[in-house]
DNA sequence: TTTTTTGAACTGACTGGTCAGTGCAAAAGT
DNA sequence: ACTTTTGCACTGACCAGTCAGTTCAAAAAA
């Protein structure tokens, strides 16, 4: 429907000025009114569209890291279409994820302060998506076991988790004290990283 | 004297208290009168003791990362002391983050939920803080190119920011997501990413 | 007509920060 | 010895301001 479309692009508008607002800020020091402003919609059009502030909260984290699930598994697939083995597979993910970040800067900030909180309105939704993102990075490493192409010792769980925060960390710190290199620097230093070029690697 | 001693136990005492609900809760989220209760004194006494809610925080931010280098540096040192590699050093040091992280989880969990925030109050005290603590690691791999054991090639800021963050969410997620798990566990996953030993390592 | 948005007024709960006053141990005065 | 003063550390009621959420009549799309 047409009513259907309008909605939406008041919503992403929504999404976009409360991504920006709270990763600056964090999600109490946002105020609705702030949200309202940066979207240009009155602050009736806030709860005309959403249920509550934390209601607004928690999609705009589903919508996002539902964004980047999806950009994770496409650069799997894009790999596997043209030949690469799984750990290709891995640096394509380990680039997806850089570009994620580059496109996203602001959401990957919110989402990375909110993450580890107890105690939250939003925090076993947030567990929900993590995983999938997870998951993502999980299928790739059990594959390569399987495949042969990584030892049968490594723990999987923990090494997807070390690999996000490689990406994670390596990208917003990246972003925020050295924003003059190029995306190609960061991703050649955590591709080295990867396949043990960093530590001789024997 | 005795005076002196006074205050600075309730300053600890406001300290351990204001980190577990910030970690929990953000710091806007967080009111004074929680912290003062918390701890055990009456909301005056943290007025007495800090000039407003953010110089708590600030103070509190560089007390801790104070705490983490200083755990940094003994690590590389013993290493030295022992004869050990610069690869050893960084092993080392790898698991004296585990151990500070299993130590004060709500430490990091606030730490890393703020570091990347712009337009804060603490923003510059926090780069300053960060740059102390990434400077260790920094070190340790100049040392590691000057003395032939890394390759000449590797990006030292990007190298580090990946390996803290490798050690970081790791570490936070061990103990968000999967804390049936031990150190030794976890130590063993980053140390066998970090010496090129997962994926082959030619 | 129906859906969506507007915008301003209002409420009630909550919060950072203030300040006059209390308790008390050590120093000063006698 | 004993009284008085000093000032540090702490207290908690209080205030002025803020914010999420509500309401609603009217306008603007569609």
């Amino acid at each position: 429907m047409e009513s259907s479309t309008r909605r939406q692009a008041t919503r992403q508008k929504l999404y976009e000025a409360a991504v920006t607002l709270i990763a600056e800020q964090g999600f109490s020091a946002t105020t609705v009114d702030e949200i309202a402003e940066r979207a240009g919609v009155a602050k009736g059009t806030v709860y005309y569209n959403f249920a509550s502030k934390s209601v607004l909260f928690e999609e705009l984290l589903r919508h996002g890291v539902g964004l980047l699930t999806a950009s994770l598994r496409e650069a799997v697939e894009k790999t596997a279409a043209s030949g690469g083995s799984k750990i290709d597979a891995l640096d394509a993910m380990i680039r997806a994820g850089l570009v994620f970040i580059d496109r996203y800067p602001a959401f990957t900030q919110l989402y990375v302060a909110e993450l580890w909180r107890t105690n939250r309105a939003w925090q076993s939704t947030l567990a929900v998506v993590r995983q999938e993102a997870v998951a993502v990075v999980e299928d790739v490493l059990r594959d390569a076991v399987e495949g042969g192409e990584l030892s049968e010792e490594i723990d999987i769980p923990l090494t997807a988790a070390a690999l996000v925060g490689m990406v994670l960390v390596a990208a917003l710190d990246w972003q925020a004290f050295q924003p003059e290199r190029s995306l190609d620097d960061v991703h050649a230093a955590l591709s080295r990283l990867l396949q043990g070029r960093v530590t001789g690697g024997r």
